[in-house]
DNA sequence: AACCATCGTTCAATCGTTTGACCGACAGTA
DNA sequence: TACTGTCGGTCAAACGATTGAACGATGGTT
């Protein structure tokens, strides 16, 4: 309640009112397992805490414990709502244990990567997970600090094992199971970028899954967008004109290239889904709201955000790190598939 | 490039190795401007710093100066893609001024606005942002803190004076009069919910604009929604009930109704935009992959967070804060609105 | 020759917590 | 009585950087 402005009440504060030496309130802040101490006297402790609404200073903690309590999370962009769903899930579990979140764009305007290391390299993270691509350069830089990371959503070339990732397979193949269900045969796969390990993996899926209804997949029913509206429209235009058959289905690696695909379907005169089915990776608000409504799968990608943080707050500079999130996926079917309908 | 892994430089170590004493070190580091010092011997300590990958640690210097060099900023949710943009612009100013900015969300799981005065009011930041509502007990708590605090985005009813917020009523206007200059005069407003204060704001700019433009608003041509496409799509349903005049424009305080609206008018059989023209504020990247692309008013959302930044370093506790961002704002024509056409 | 100013640098206190070491009082035991 | 062991605390040294004050050397002035 006795909550002074611009007076900041320490430790010797609490101390003197409670009349014991600031030892004893130190370890009943932090519940030292070996205090022993009567009864009363901590009484008279937490009140003296409570009448002058201490709070432990960070800095000085931090100081003293070589422990900052914050966790640094560097994304490539906040409008791209797949990280805002890792970030909540991260968030929510670094709060979970005590622990703030920093989160970074590498891409902003004076914010690149390297300007991110040097700000968070001092002591002001105990950990960090990188959702961006990261330079060869960028990954030496990390070692250099000391500092438990790890990638997520993202494995890397290199011989490191640090990162989280997402069953991405198993997604693709729930999508592409879902529309072999419906009778499609001619299911071709617009894909990610070559860069994306994620987009590796989704096009595995799509790959075994065909294979396992014995059906082929030839190259030209594969073309790779980059993962945003633009791409999904070229990769969509090139897979109509190049098949041999035409399609009756598509699967594509990401929501944002699937916004292409519709419009490409649409000016090509082909209806969603009476004439083509559409299905997706991973879910996203967007979905619910183009026309048609696009089935999707929905990814745990919250979850892939706190696996991560509770991997590294785990995990030692030298650990190695390699999981792959399995929480199940779920297929969100809407309008944009359908029955396949023989003419 | 020495950097040994485990062991932290410290200023110490920086000055052993250059001859003299860490009071140096430090001014160097800091650049002093009351620091005389022999040039050879300042490039013997930079030279030193440069051999020992010294970064000054955080906790030590938070410590001693009681600056955490780090801004909070909360928000409600991170999927809203208006949030990101304040972030984006938040972040790079403040990384542009030295600072790293945390950003919470007030509606996670365990995250509520609470938890998060609690960890941030411990001299873990020197300021904080607010972009979720706020209730009074929060208010008297932040005052409690000593912090420099401000709301953004949202002015609140209180009598203090401290926000930073966008000219809504300038955004509405633009978008009624290029809806007035296609020629239109049935135009009615679908509204933000009674709470927000944008929502006041854009329905003032959309009365202003009417009455210039010397045509009445009666109570029938606004309706209400509560900034979701769910809300959007039963506000324009009411208004396509209610009004005595069929609507030929539609003005949307958001793009999250105008996703409902759009539904709404395609259910009545209404086309867009032969028959209905749609315009909303803000834009944001799902406009364009609406169908029809969706026709916005594009606010300085960027530039808001920036500006709070910048406001917030500047200002005490005690400060006053009353801004409206008026950097010119644009219209975005796409597909949703088009010239009256008289049956 | 004594004095003073300036330059370039060192000294040392301080920020608030944490934590191992230490210590007095009291009870139980031999 | 002397000794040992718990109980319930106190003491003080860190952690690493900042910053006002002090200080020795040098050169110039009178």
């Amino acid at each position: 309640m006795t909550a002074r402005r611009g007076t900041r009440v320490t430790l010797v504060d609490v101390a003197r009112l409670a009349g014991v030496d600031k030892a004893i309130v130190s370890r009943v802040v932090n519940e030292d397992p070996s205090l022993v101490i009567r009864p009363d006297t901590r009484e008279r402790v937490v009140e003296a805490i409570q009448n002058l609404g201490y709070r432990p200073n960070v800095a000085a903690r931090s100081l003293r414990t070589a422990k900052a309590g914050t966790l640094g999370l560097v994304i490539p962009d906040f409008a791209n709502p797949v990280y805002a769903e890792i970030i909540t899930g991260a968030e929510s579990a670094a709060l979970a244990q005590g622990h703030v979140l920093v989160t970074g764009s590498s891409t902003g305007a004076n914010s690149s990567m390297d300007r991110y290391l040097d700000l968070l390299g001092q002591g002001r993270v105990d950990g960090l997970m990188l959702a961006s691509p990261t330079t060869a350069h960028e990954q030496q830089k990390l070692e250099s600090l000391g500092l438990p990371w790890m990638m997520v959503n993202r494995r890397d070339t290199g011989d490191h094992h640090r990162f989280v990732i997402l069953n991405d397979a198993q997604a693709a193949k729930l999508a592409v199971e879902h529309l072999l269900e419906l009778g499609h045969q001619e299911i071709v796969h617009v894909a990610g970028p070559f860069g994306a390990d994620t987009a590796r993996r989704r096009a595995t899926g799509y790959r075994q899954a065909m294979k396992l209804a014995g059906l082929d997949v030839r190259a030209e029913s594969i073309a790779r967008g980059d993962y945003t509206p633009g791409g999904g429209a070229d990769a969509m235009a090139q897979l109509l004109r190049g098949g041999v058959l035409s399609p009756t289905a598509v699967f594509v690696a990401n929501v944002a290239m699937a916004v292409g695909v519709l419009d490409t379907l649409r000016r090509n005169g082909l209806r969603v889904p009476e004439d083509v089915s559409v299905v997706a990776v991973h879910d996203l608000p967007l979905a619910e709201h183009l026309v048609p409504a696009l089935t999707t799968v929905r990814m745990p990608l919250q979850e892939l955000g706190a696996r991560a943080v509770e991997l590294l707050l785990a995990s030692s500079p030298e650990d190695e790190v390699a999981e792959v999130v399995n929480t199940a996926m779920e297929l969100v079917q809407r309008e944009s598939t359908a029955p396949l309908t023989r003419d």
